[in-house]
DNA sequence: GCATCTTGATTTGTCAGACAAATCAGATTA
DNA sequence: TAATCTGATTTGTCTGACAAATCAAGATGC
């Protein structure tokens, strides 16, 4: 084991944690191996433990890190989501990158389609139906929301695609801060929509999935979002001004 | 201030990390403030400096804090992908889970179509037929990878979605290991779409773009990425047996 | 001989304190 | 007034210590 750290003006931290990454991606430590314990390797590294042990918590809060009092450290599969889960929150973000998300998550919903097709079973359809259902029955009311996301929710496991459906899981409370903190536009919006008759709900969505129609989903999902998508034109183009 | 630990059986490192991320939240802290000095922070908690340091280590990761000698520590917005970016590497993760990263990539590009059509210039149109030209006249060479991505990665920065083009790159070293690793597999699969003439080249996709045709195009890249798609239905039914 | 208990060692988790380096504010001096 | 010096503050790093948990092995009792 050669560990040296590269001399930059990063903090001690970083160049640890670089060293130890790129360590064990050449050393073919497979998951479940343990890997030397903290006095050790704060020595071959020629740092403190406090110093080594800042590093091992930033991989232990992705799971890379595994650690059990007397049983010492394991890797383990990285969660790769699961440090972004902590700080995607609208609060922290700027609007520009709020939007960039909203944008992503849309995108990610329309590029499913072929894969829902591919994967769906009678089972999804019945829990779609009932998911839809339970919408129209409270609509207007503030469980529409539940629903609206557990149809979505629905469409990401669907894929059985675990990244993918926690993605969705993630993003989800910037979805609800959009909706609530542009609501008068949105709505404005929607209202121009629905006057035109260019939008498509989920019941209609469901009708494209149970018919197989592959083409007809994907544009009536595309106008499922069509609503984002003007707000975010319009918003972008208010701020220029 | 109120930061108070929840009584857990999770480290202290964990609760302090939640409960200064939900102190943040709720505070009205704006990017740019200051934040209390580490002494001051550690005292309030009811922890250690060290334990505190941990905990503002894993957010230093993902910038949301930035910090200077004597200046003290300010927030500042968090890159969301700026931690996933370290752990993402095939060498740490599962097969499933490269494979789900592939399907994601695949499903966002495709889901970026519509953003593409609306955002692209002819500046762009006049950059992807150079990187198709280049592409061309070093065909078969081991260049051909670096043209292939710099084709896609164009179309991501098209989109002007800062985060969905860091995407991107973040996730292409999964795609290079996935060539590699199952390029046989690969090879045969593509030899198949091509006898039957159901692949589209990057000429092709430009082609598409250039008219105008965006139906035509959203077709072409599906077929441009139905040879992944075909291994991964072969490979996981392999998988099964 | 076998089961149980005890003891000690090991490793992570947490704490306390120290100093260096960088930087800023204010006092001091030319 | 401008430049310099001094001291204080804050982060970055190091050292050492102890608690808690756990495992291994030896000791003990039957």
């Amino acid at each position: 084991m050669a560990l040296s750290l590269q001399p930059t003006n990063a903090s001690l931290v970083d160049q640890v944690e670089e060293c130890l990454l790129s360590h064990f991606k050449c050393s073919n430590l497979s998951i479940g191996d343990p890997i030397p314990n903290e006095n050790t390797l704060a020595e071959e590294l020629g740092v403190a433990r406090s110093v080594l042990r800042e590093c091992l918590s930033r991989l232990k809060m992705f799971g890379m890190i595994h650690s059990r009092p007397r049983k010492g450290m394991i890797l383990a599969e990285p969660t790769i989501l699961g440090g972004m889960k902590r700080v995607i929150d609208p609060r922290f973000l700027k609007e520009d990158t709020v939007l960039d998300l909203l944008e992503f998550r849309i995108a990610l919903e329309i590029g499913i389609s072929a894969d829902i097709f591919e994967k769906i079973t009678p089972e999804d359809l019945k829990e779609l139906e009932e998911i839809v259902r339970i919408g129209k029955v409270i609509e207007n009311n503030e469980y529409a929301v539940s629903s609206e996301s557990s149809f979505h929710a629905k469409l990401y496991e669907i894929t059985g695609n675990k990244t993918i459906a926690e993605f969705q899981d993630i993003i989800h409370p910037v979805l609800t801060y959009i909706k609530k903190q542009f609501r008068n536009e949105l709505s404005q919006i929607n209202k121009r929509l629905q006057a035109e008759g260019a939008t498509a709900s989920h019941a209609d969505l469901l009708a494209y999935l149970k018919a197989g129609d592959k083409d007809g989903y994907r544009n009536a999902i595309e106008r499922h979002f069509e609503l984002y998508r003007i707000f975010m034109r319009e918003h972008s183009e208010n701020a220029k001004e």
